[in-house]
DNA sequence: GATTTCACGTA
DNA sequence: CGTACGTGAAATCC
């Protein structure tokens, strides 16, 4: 394993550059912590930057790219590699937390829970949680980092400021180093269901999580390609023309529930929006449920009409509210850019997330996103990717053989002696835990063909069920949440652990990946617009579209080979060139 | 005003 | 007794 793509092996930390921004100024130290580029104002600072990038091609050590690499992706600046101080912090300590104070704490082997809370930096310039002492220490008494370190020398000393931030990019280095060594030391906190960190791919993964963040301060700057003429027509379908004031857009309302409503007479002031008042209606006309859920309501399509206006209504009412006008003037720029929020993992298993409805949007919606004029859209999901990961990360050379095929679970079915379907939700059920469906006999023959996956996840689940954390693959620390747990409470908690462990190596996997995609496609003028869990869309000049196409399998080949540390698993991508996300679904 | 519940979209 | 996420409206808690 050589880390992220790029990498000499053996130089990870090597050709370091630390940098902080703060306050409209930032500062570049040296591996040293030598002072590169002093303090200075941003616009000189993104000048430089850009020339280190050129001429050194450093890994940029800082605390989080949100605060860091933002200014400079917005000022068009490309950083190749880097070391995400908060990224590393979420692999290595587990949960959601990726504050300085938090990756201080770890690394200094501090009670993150004991740290010293920030106070309101506009009130005054001591919170009163940290307590009086030398205004230019980093530290408090206890060894925790001051939360406010940097904000509050601004305030206090406004020309001592931008000097505070060598202080700040020298402690983030430090950290860096410190989490570098943990890594290839490879401690293993908490080594249950058998898996230990292995410290290579410990370091793979810190270099691609860290790439990951990065990629998401560019999902967030550049945003999602939409066509404004093809999302207002769909808005306009569903919830009705813009309203022009707070009087159109009652009326409009109104007709839309009004549709429901004419079915019932007697009861139009029944308020849609209200579960209780709608499970009332519905017992008025001799439907009885016990909830007013989608799928309960299909249930009872045929007994009175209001039933299938009521969910006709919901459909439009959910476009109306959380994907009308209101999502559109909130989320879509000017440029006609889809913009929100992203984090590169979640707090569980460390799948990637993204606001804005990004991650939701509904089907209805996705032909409205579009390549703009010149350019296509490179469509790849992953194939079977949950499965395939099993495969590898319990390396089981029985079914890693199946992976050599398309489609898995035919000769998974074949080792089985049963139908293919019959295989399928078989595995499924396997990696989920689903019983509801008949896969009884299927399981047993799953766990005699290929033990030693299905004994992969036996400890995962079992693990979970004690309440020891689980590691993934790539090392990634997954804690289990504790107290007093009935045992139906324990076997959630199995089903956690077990789903976390393919997860969670499934989401290490796609990182990898558009890391990879993200390197090789600078030179075509590629831009990854889309993370979806097991789907990349990546906008792209038309003429390079066949050369994207090409990236995008050969990075697939890259990664998964660099990840699993074999070439024994296969992995697939489908792969189209589309003017429309909803084109050619794979 | 903040948190919980219900509902539903995506993988 | 699949898992996870984000969102909005209403109910509920303080």
């Amino acid at each position: 394993m050589t880390g992220a793509p790029g990498d000499a092996p053996g130089s990870v930390l090597g050709g370091v550059l630390a940098i902080a921004v703060a306050q409209g100024h930032g500062v570049v130290l040296d591996e040293t912590g030598a002072v590169v580029v002093p303090p200075a104002p941003l616009a000189a600072l993104v000048e430089q930057v850009r020339a280190l990038e050129a001429s050194r091609r450093p890994r940029w050590v800082w605390w989080r790219a949100r605060e860091t690499a933002r200014p400079l992706v917005e000022a068009g600046v490309h950083l190749a590699r880097c070391w995400d101080v908060g990224e590393v912090h979420r692999l290595l300590a587990g949960g959601a937390a990726a504050d300085p104070g938090s990756a201080w704490a770890w690394t200094h082997r501090l009670d993150p829970g004991a740290q010293p809370v920030a106070s309101e930096p506009d009130l005054f310039a001591f919170g009163t949680d940290v307590p009086a002492q030398d205004p230019e220490a980093l530290t408090t008494p206890e060894g925790y980092l001051r939360p406010d370190a940097v904000a509050s020398t601004w305030q206090a000393a406004p020309q001592a400021g931008p000097h505070r931030l060598v202080d700040w990019a020298r402690a983030a280095l430090h950290v860096a180093r410190a989490q570098q060594a943990l890594v290839t030391e490879a401690p293993q906190p908490g080594s249950a269901g058998g898996s230990r960190r292995d410290p290579r791919r410990l370091l793979g993964t810190a270099l691609s999580e860290s790439a990951a963040a990065l990629l998401c301060v560019e999902l967030e700057v550049g945003g999602l390609p939409v066509d404004r003429q093809a999302v207002t027509e769909l808005i306009t379908a569903a919830a009705g023309p813009r309203p022009r004031d707070e009087a159109e857009a009652i009326g409009i309302r109104a007709r839309r529930d009004q549709a429901v409503l004419a079915h019932v007479p007697g009861r139009e002031r029944t308020d849609l929006r209200n579960p209780l008042q709608v499970k009332d209606l519905l017992a008025t006309v001799g439907v009885h449920v016990d909830n007013t859920r989608k799928w309960t309501l299909a249930a009872h399509r045929g007994s009175h009409p209001v039933v299938e206006a009521l969910l006709t209504w919901r459909k439009a009412e959910r476009i109306a509210t959380t994907y009308g006008w209101h999502w559109l003037d909130q989320h879509v720029g000017p440029d006609d850019r889809l913009r929100g929020e992203w984090t590169a993992c979640d707090g569980g298993a460390g799948r990637m997330t993204a606001a804005s409805g990004l991650h939701n949007l509904p089907a209805e919606l996705r032909p409205a996103v579009a390549a703009a004029s010149g350019h296509v859209l490179v469509r790849a999901d992953l194939g079977q990717i949950e499965p395939r990961v099993l495969a590898a990360v319990a390396r089981d050379a029985a079914f890693a053989e199946a992976t050599q095929a398309d489609d898995l679970y035919s000769p998974v079915g074949t080792e089985l002696g049963v139908e293919r379907p019959v295989a399928k939700v078989a595995v499924l059920a396997a990696m989920y835990g689903q019983t509801s469906g008949s896969a009884g006999e299927a399981l047993k023959r799953l766990d005699r063909a290929y033990p030693t996956a299905m004994a992969y996840l036996h400890r995962a689940y079992d693990a979970g069920v004690r309440g020891d954390p689980v590691v993934t693959w790539g090392g990634r620390l997954v804690p289990m949440w504790q107290g007093e747990l009935s045992e139906g409470q324990r076997s959630a908690r199995g089903r956690f652990a077990r789903n976390a462990v393919i997860q969670g190596a499934a989401a290490e996997l796609f990182k990898a990946w558009a890391a990879t995609v993200r390197a090789g496609g600078r030179p075509l003028g590629a831009e990854i617009v889309l993370c979806l869990h097991d789907e990349l869309l990546v906008h792209v000049p038309a003429e390079h579209a066949d050369a994207a196409v090409a990236l995008v399998h050969r990075s697939l080949d890259e990664a998964a080979r660099r990840w699993t540390g074999t070439d024994r698993v296969r992995f697939v991508a489908d792969v189209s060139v589309v003017r429309r996300w909803s084109e050619a679904k794979g």
